[in-house]
RNA sequence: GCCCAGGUGGCGGAAUUGGUAGACGCGCUGGAUUCAAAAUCCAGUUUCGCAAGGAGUGCGGGUUCGAUUCCCGCCCUGGGUACCA
């Protein structure tokens, strides 16, 4: 009998679905372990075969974990809030919600063909009401917390207020952009506008006008992450500064938490890496420097950060941000025309201008002076825009001896540059080192750098003219978007103040709207839904004093932005039925944190840090009992597509009895297409000379146009086109010329100049997988011709998980092999039953098979699949090599498999007579390292002439043992010749140390 | 520029703490089986050499009895980040 693969997976897909084999119990005497997969946004495109490459292995986790023991909770939803749906509804009018539900089941059916050990159950789609009924309960809670830098935690709002009652803002040590301080009497007095004003600069989720990254095109705003090199990340369009009034999240709260916690997580160092550069903290202190009352007011100061107070004494300018508040005080009147000429040149400046230019050094002196605090000399006052107003103060002292930036403006302009470090030639560049000995700096001079800025910082704080001070590059992240397709914000605005919606109104559900894009009069795209903004605030507050202005809208019209929902998803799984709560305390105080969270690494900077801000925070409130909610993950790489490409010969055919006629007038030859062999030898000179010279091409393609029989008396070939073709026309580089021939209209004729042997070869390339280039692979197809298990462990085989990896098919007829190899040893008669033999295993079967466990075993905890694949290959080899038919051997095996090709396990697994899926809770093999014992001393590996010499010998045997056995070897007679050994050393291992 | 990861046959890649480099798979070559093909099976396949034997894990050095593995310097590829003071 055959291994069909087709019937054999259908019906174990079935069978899982009907008896809910992999659903989680909430309940359990077993130990818990949850894995998950970072879940998919559902494109219309579908899936291709890079997507499941991290939920195979994912899903192999968990079926081993299963097997292990453990009760697993595996775990798959959507996160259906996003821009492609929205602007796919721009386009036909197609509610997002129609086309995200069809792409849903599309997914649904392609993930459901790799038989996944998902417990649909627990299903979860941001988009849905009752889901987002969450979100927006957290952000309630968000708007309802500070935090207090005192206890290091968010804290009630409410308490805040009480605080505020009782002593002003004063004794407050919170993370805030609160800059004045008020009394208990200020406070009191205060109107209830004044005070929300306030308040909204303690909240963790605030309205603030803010300088956002704007996107004209795609009419919206968009978090700092979602901006690559100045342009979006979806669409690649222009992005400028704009300041709005949006919702923010004070994410700046947990910069150094989300630095610290990254030390308990088991994450890569290069992801953690991403995270730490992009929070981007800086330790060093903050100074003043007085102006120089000769030129301008002297009561006003300018503060500076830096990160080397060591080098005070080198300064010799500052620089300010051209936005920076003094910068029109304190021009003098003879520079104010070049000055505001310059601020003005600036601002026009887009990022990404201001990003190109970065080599461009400009600047303008402002005629006026501040005051060393030390030295008391007069240093000029600059402005340039290598000063950014929005990190730090906006204004630095510059050192040009210390810095590159500082000296390359010193330099430009011809300012002064001060050498304050010992020894160090600083005439070319900058000494930007931290090490060495500062000099000629009073009180600093002679001390190491790392002394002198503690000495400095000490200093600066007892004059009170500074402090040392932390700063973090990390912005607080805008929350708004000018969008349709996302949650709405549970906020009503009463005398223009923003109002939470009582949590028992939730959820506020999205509308239903005529038209996707913003309003006329510029309202986002919820302004098309007058009714439903008036409803929800009639209809859920009391007692509301309504504006009665019918432009103005009560209740929030932009939505939450696409991090919003899948900051948290991994907790509503643990209890995804809930109406009454977010989750249970019961189910997350049992499942807690996700044991390995799956996914790519380029949400290192988005996703992997909102969700870890969302879970300190929901940590902080008493929610939930850990504040990391990833414990070990894993970023697989991507897969790239391998393109196929065929060479295309540009010529003209030229006939001279009419001058110039060539075939651009008129006389047109074949398209002609030359094999990869020919493309080779001309491709260091893609240039006319070099393909006329290859003779053997040149005879070939005269007889092709001889036999197309065109008119013609001479020709030229210009160049050579790569042009891509359908990778379905392809097998192994090889074309399908007829194929491509139907596959486009303008190829029906086309001639080929081939390969010896008659066939034609493609060339390939490899990059990301995209429709365009016709090189995308989807899984349906695969599985269809292989089944799902050789795709499962063909996308295992492919390399290491975490490695970036082109796709190709060559190889998957291997693993194909492997699954029939596996199938044979079982010796199925016609009617399906496996000739096996019971009770007697021999030796050699049980070396191999423990060989494979331990091997396997070894694998699975390294997530090392790839070479797992390998060692199962290994072991059906050497089983077939041994005529392996014995049961106990073989199920084993099967067990063990499982996890890999779990629809030929189930199926074998019952041939063996036991019962339909009990293996997916089967007990994992483990190995017995007495089966594992080698010959003994077969061959001594290496000897230097004198002392070591490598042998091999069983595990686990006793040290004097081996001693005694290695002086008996006849080879260590050998070397030993004659002596006796002075000493031996065994190290663990194959390794004996003889000394002489 | 800075930070991180990587560089091994014709190809994907193994080599877990320094110990027979190239496992496993693809491809290729030869053979068996077959009327034939597919499938399957057997043998070979880093390189130079008829062979004995050399050389060999990006390049140059070093440590070591022994280095793909550790150290120093350089080159290249991929990723992250960027006037962040």
């Amino acid at each position: 009998m055959e291994y069909n693969f087709q019937e054999i997976e259908q019906k174990w897909r079935k069978f899982w679905a009907d008896n809910q084999t992999f659903k989680a119990k909430d309940a359990s005497d077993k130990e818990k372990y949850y894995v998950l997969d970072m879940f998919p946004y559902p494109s219309g495109a579908g899936l291709h075969v890079g997507h499941p490459l991290g939920y195979i292995a994912s899903d192999i986790y968990a079926r081993y974990k299963r097997l292990k023991g453990f009760n697993v909770l595996h775990p798959m939803g959507y996160d259906s809030f996003g821009l492609p749906a929205e602007q796919y509804a721009i386009q036909t009018g197609q509610h997002p919600d129609t086309t995200t539900k069809e792409n849903i089941l599309r997914y649904r059916d392609q993930l459901d063909q790799i038989g996944f050990s998902f417990d649909w159950s627990r299903e979860v789609r941001t988009s849905d009401a009752s889901y987002y009924k969450w979100t927006q309960w957290i952000f309630i809670q968000l708007f309802e917390s500070w935090y207090n830098n005192k206890t290091q935690k968010a804290e009630a709002i409410s308490e805040l207020i009480s605080h505020f009652e009782k002593e002003g803002n004063a004794n407050i040590e919170a993370c805030s952009d609160c800059e004045k301080s008020f009394s208990a009497e200020d406070w009191k007095q205060f109107s209830e506008a004044e005070k929300e004003t306030i308040l909204q600069e303690y909240r963790l989720a605030f309205l603030a006008d803010s300088w956002v990254n704007w996107c004209p095109a795609l009419g919206t705003v968009l978090a700092n992450d979602e901006v690559i090199n100045g342009v979006s990340e979806r669409g690649g369009h222009p992005v400028e500064q704009k300041l709005m009034r949006q919702w923010s999240m004070r994410i700046k709260a947990y910069a150094e938490r989300l630095i610290t916690g990254l030390e308990k997580v088991d994450w890569t160092e290069s992801i953690k890496d991403i995270q730490r550069n992009w929070i981007g903290k800086s330790v060093g202190c903050s100074l003043e420097f007085k102006v120089d009352a000769s030129t301008g007011s002297a009561n006003h100061k300018i503060e500076v950060f830096t990160t080397r107070p060591d080098t005070v004494f080198g300064v010799t300018f500052l620089v300010l941000a051209p936005e920076h508040p003094l910068v029109a005080e304190l021009t003098t009147a003879d520079k104010k025309e070049a000055v505001e000429k310059y601020i003005k040149a600036s601002s026009l400046k887009t990022e990404r201008d201001r990003q190109a230019n970065v080599k461009n050094i400009s600047g303008e002196f402002i005629g006026s002076y501040a005051i060393h605090p030390f030295t008391g000399e007069k240093v000029a006052l600059w402005i340039g825009d290598y000063v950014l107003a929005s990190y730090g103060t906006g204004a630095v002292m510059a050192v040009p001896c210390g810095d590159q930036r500082d000296w390359d403006f010193a330099k430009h302009f011809d300012i002064e540059i001060k050498n304050i470090f010992e020894n160090i030639d600083i005439s070319e560049q900058a000494y930007s080192e931290k090490v060495g000995k500062i000099a000629d700096s009073d009180f600093l001079s002679g001390l190491e750098i790392k002394e002198a800025t503690k000495k400095a910082i000490e200093k600066i704080e007892s004059l009170n003219i500074g402090k040392g001070k932390t700063n973090y590059r990390l912005r607080d992240a805008v929350f708004s978007r000018q969008r349709y397709w996302g949650e709405p914000f549970p906020v009503y605005y009463q005398n223009g103040l923003p109002k939470m919606i009582d949590a028992k109104h939730l959820p506020i559900v999205l509308p239903e709207v005529k038209n996707y894009l913003p309003t006329p009069d510029g309202q986002p795209p919820l302004g098309n839904a007058k009714e439903w903004a008036w409803n929800n605030v009639e209809s859920r507050i009391e007692n509301v004093e309504l504006i009665d202005n019918q432009t103005i809208f009560p209740l929030e019209l932009n939505t939450m932005p696409g991090w919003a929902g899948s900051s948290w998803y991994f907790l509503r799984y643990m209890d995804s039925q809930n109406e009454n709560e977010f989750v249970s305390k019961k189910q997350v105080d049992y499942w807690k944190n996700v044991d390995l969270y799956v996914g790519g690494s380029e949400h290192g900077t988005g996703h992997l840090l909102y969700s870890r801000f969302w879970t300190k925070f929901l940590f902080d409130k008493g929610f939930i009992g850990f504040d990391e909610p990833f414990k070990k993950m894993i970023n697989q790489g991507m897969i790239l597509g391998r393109s196929s490409l065929a060479y295309r010969l540009n010529y003209a055919l030229i006939d001279h009895s009419t001058p110039e006629k060539t075939t651009f007038d008129g006389i047109s030859g074949p398209t002609v297409f030359i094999t990869k062999t020919y493309y080779d030898q001309c491709k260091p000179n893609i240039i006319n000379a070099e393909i006329h010279k290859n003779k053997a091409l040149i005879k070939k393609f005269e007889i092709l146009l001889e036999k197309s029989g065109v008119y013609y008396n001479d020709y030229m070939i210009d160049s050579i086109s790569e042009i891509h073709l359908d990778i379905s026309l392809i097998d192994n580089d090889i074309l399908n010329i007829e194929a491509f021939k139907n596959w486009r209209e303008d190829y029906k004729d086309a001639e080929f100049i081939l390969e010896e042997d008659g066939t034609f070869i493609c060339g390939s390339l490899i990059e990301k997988m995209s429709k365009s280039l016709y090189n995308v692979q989807t899984p349906d197809e695969l599985v269809t011709k292989f089944g799902a298990d050789t795709l499962r462990m063909y996308e295992m085989f492919l390399g290491p998980l975490e490695q970036a990896k082109p796709w190709d098919t060559k190889g998957i007829n291997g693993v194909s092999n492997f699954l029939r190899k596996l199938w044979r040893l079982f010796n199925f008669d016609e009617q399906g039953n496996a000739q096996l033999n019971q009770g007697e295993v021999s030796k050699d079967n049980l070396k191999t098979l423990h060989k494979c466990i331990q091997k396997v075993t070894d694998d699975l905890n390294r997530f090392s699949f790839n070479t797992g694949v390998s060692n199962f290959m290994i072991c059906v080899n050497e089983l077939t090599e041994q005529k392996c038919a014995s049961k106990e051997i073989l199920e084993q095996l099967v067990i063990l498999i499982s996890p890999y090709a779990p629809h030929i396990a189930e199926e074998l697994w019952v041939k063996l007579g036991n019962e339909a899926g009990t293996i997916s809770y089967a007990q994992f093999p483990s190995f017995n390292p007495e089966y594992l014992v080698s010959d003994a001393f077969s061959y001594p590996i290496s000897f230097n002439g004198k002392v070591r010499f490598n042998i091999e010998f069983p595990v686990g045997m006793d040290s004097k043992e081996i001693e005694s056995q290695v002086l008996a070897h006849e080879n260590t007679a050998k070397y030993l010749e004659g002596k006796t050994p002075k000493k031996m050393i065994v190290v663990p291992g194959r390794i004996v140390n003889v000394v002489v």
